[in-house]
RNA sequence: GCCCAGAUAGCUCAGUUGGCAGAGCACGUCCUUGGUAAGGACGAGGUCGCCGGUUCAAAUCCGGUUCUGGGCUCCA
């Protein structure tokens, strides 16, 4: 194995960090510490809890054996001297499992600094004191081989580069980036707020943030109805009948609201002594008949015996609905279809709730009730190919408008041996084929990506980064053969016989929380005219020209534009100073001259001072850019 | 859910050994009436996340809890 020049400083670094650690805690049993794409690791096993007391002793410590210029020499082995080399240095908790996953015939190797030794493919720097520039960050809980069942280790997390001016520089951008966390800005430009007493991963949206929503709404409203869709609303709620249908409840059910039956119902099985895990298993089950129903329409267990129940046994009851598409399906499913109505395509902004994990949330970007810009196509099979490219041209003109261009494309499939997809294979090589074809004529790069579809269908994903690196879905595309056939969907085709359509789910958002959350973070909060909660202020220079500004608010406000009047008592600089902060893209400078001319001095945030012009130019000027949701375009 | 760390005014944060709760910004009133990133004076604002314990006395020590942050796991 090789490794760039960068990622051997951080390997390194990451034996150094395991010297360090056995040198203070002999105790210490280690697992494993590779580079990352931002620093290393290393998981370690001790009883002991690491403070950030620790931290900095260990650090220095690295800087010592650093110092010590030890060689990194390399040392293979056969598996037997390598279980020997284990035991002698009582690493053998780890270590051995991780020697067993080497396979057979590949080269065993160990790596040697000072005293330390450590089974490892290398490659490493000749010499520690190679390592100049590396720094300890945090201290993390991470499971053993990442799984939730295993022992739960303690991961140190560090950082290297070349040079120290790199890790400054490193370091610097980090502290940038939380000034543009989406968390601060929403505070600070009063967008959002998420409160204990409401609930966690529960969104409020303040206002301004509502504003931005609608705008953005808007935006996607005026797109679909270029694109044949039709506006519908459905309530929050469902029967859990109807996700037992989709199928949506086996596989889904711990990351859902509890289901809950009917008033008088619980009130009943209450006083009749009903447990929690009797009622529970009630509104779980579903009937001999439905089961065999479901199965025999899969082709496969898809309700498996535990949880089929006597009729009689069997309860009702409401949930908060996860997604739309059972409601959509409904409602398609209301009226016949002829094979020339299609596509059907059924839009709404559909609130869904989810049962997040507590670790798990995030701000607007994982957040437990949030609005999907969703929609449901209904197509023959010839127009599959047709529809799942207008869907992807969507996501493309909503990400091009508003300047994102650092994501990537993931087309998600099956599992290939999982159990988590539903329905005959065929259709899924299908909708693979034709979702990868779609992706081809795209013409953005994409990656091929097994084991994350959703469990009906394949997906074509839009993911991006957001300021401190971490990946967030956004936009989605997904082919569905499943769930038509679940709920026996049927249009009349051109031979007069029943056919089964095709359903294409997308949003090319995501979800309206998570979007806002990353579009916040990609403006920095300096958001794009037509976007800007506060478009434009005014700013009176002093109080003799205020009858002026009042008359320019008014004027401005008829025109539709967001607009302020700020009235304080401060001077013009001032004022400048905290539009500035508020990041209200344009500023009028109101004083004795533009009073008597009816004009006013534009100030830009993007291009600053842009002169003196009549209010009649300025309103026009502004109109058009709001019309044509234009970038602020930067000072040249 | 799990590991670690936090929570003091609207915001950012001080608060020593347990001994009267602090600053800057923002906000309000008044003075000032100004030309492109901070004019001045005064004022108001807090049950120190919440519940309990130790103590003559708790923001401070201990226990629990809620929420937040960074990870892990998960993510239709």
């Amino acid at each position: 194995m090789s490794m760039s020049p960068l990622e051997e400083i951080r390997h390194s670094c990451s034996h150094v960090l395991a010297t360090a650690v056995l040198r203070l805690f002999p105790d210490a049993k280690l697992d494993i510490g590779p580079p990352t794409d931002t620093g290393f690791y290393y998981d370690i096993d001790l009883e002991h809890k690491f403070t950030a007391d620790d931290l900095g002793k260990i650090e220095e410590e690295m800087k010592k054996i650093a110092k010590e210029n030890q060689p990194f020499l390399r040392k293979e082995v056969s598996r037997d001297e390598a279980v020997a080399i284990i035991r002698e240095r009582g690493q053998e908790r780890y270590k051995l499992g991780r020697l067993a996953d080497i396979p057979a015939g590949e080269a065993i190797s160990f790596y040697q600094n000072g005293e330390f030794m450590d089974l490892c493919a290398g490659t490493h720097v000749r010499y520690t004191s190679k390592l100049k520039a590396f720094k300890l960050l945090s201290i993390a809980g991470a499971y053993h081989r990442g799984d939730e069942k295993n022992k739960q280790l303690q991961r140190i997390y560090g950082t290297a580069f070349e040079s120290k001016e790199e890790l400054a520089a490193y370091l610097d951008r980090m502290e940038q980036a939380k000034a543009r966390d989406h968390r601060k800005l929403g505070r600070d430009l009063k967008l959002f707020h998420i409160d204990e007493e409401v609930g966690q991963g529960l969104v409020l949206w303040t206002p301004n943030g509502s504003i931005l929503r609608q705008e953005l709404q808007n935006f996607i409203s005026e797109e679909l109805r270029k694109q044949g869709y039709a506006q519908v609303f459905t309530p929050h709620i469902g029967k859990l009948a109807l996700y037992k249908t989709s199928g949506h409840f086996p596989y889904y059910k711990d990351s859902q609201f509890t289901a809950f039956p009917e008033p008088d119902e619980m009130l009943r099985l209450a006083d009749a002594g009903c447990t929690c895990a009797e009622l529970t298993a009630r509104l779980e089950g579903v009937s001999r008949h439905f089961a065999d129903q479901i199965n025999a329409r899969t082709g496969r267990e898809t309700i498996t015996p535990d949880r089929v129940m006597d009729a009689d046994q069997l309860l009702d009851g409401f949930m908060l609905k996860p997604m739309n598409c059972p409601h959509h399906i409904k409602i398609f499913d209301s009226q016949p279809h002829s094979y020339r109505d299609l596509p059907v395509r059924l839009a709404e902004f559909g609130t869904v709730y989810r049962w997040e994990q507590s670790g798990e949330l995030n701000g607007m970007t994982r957040v437990r009730g949030f609005t999907q810009d969703d929609a449901h196509l209904f197509c023959t099979p010839d127009q599959v190919a047709a529809e799942v490219l207008g869907c992807l041209s969507l996501v493309k003109t909503v990400l091009t408008t508003l300047g994102m261009s650092d994501y990537r494309v993931r087309v998600g499939l099956r599992d290939p041996d999982g159990k988590k997809f539903a329905g005959d294979p065929a259709k899924w090589d299908l909708a693979e084929a034709a979702c990868r074809e779609a992706a081809k004529t795209l013409g953005v790069p994409f990656t091929e990506e097994p084991g994350e579809a959703a469990f009906y269908g394949p997906k074509i994903d839009f993911v991006i980064k957001d300021v401190i690196g971490r990946e967030w879905q956004l936009g989605t595309v997904q082919v569905d053969y499943v769930l038509p056939v679940r709920f026996g969907l049927s249009y009349i085709g051109a031979d007069n016989q029943p056919h089964t359509p095709v359903m294409i789910h997308r949003a090319p958002f995501g979800s309206m929380e998570r979007f806002c959350g990353v579009l916040i973070e990609h403006f920095a909060g300096d958001f794009p005219l037509w976007l800007a909660p506060e478009q434009v202020r005014l700013l009176p220079i002093s109080e003799k020209v205020i009858d002026y500004a009042r008359d320019l608010h008014t004027r401005f406000k008829a025109a539709g534009i967001r607009v302020t009047l700020d009235e304080h008592s401060d001077k013009l600089g001032a004022k400048i100073r905290r539009a500035e902060l508020d990041k209200v893209p344009c500023t009028l400078v109101i004083g004795q001259k533009e009073a008597e001319a009816d004009s006013v001095s534009v100030r830009s945030r993007a291009r600053g001072d842009e002169g003196v012009m009549t209010v009649d130019d300025c309103l026009a000027k502004l109109k058009q850019e709001i019309a044509t949701r234009a970038l602020a375009a930067k000072k040249a």
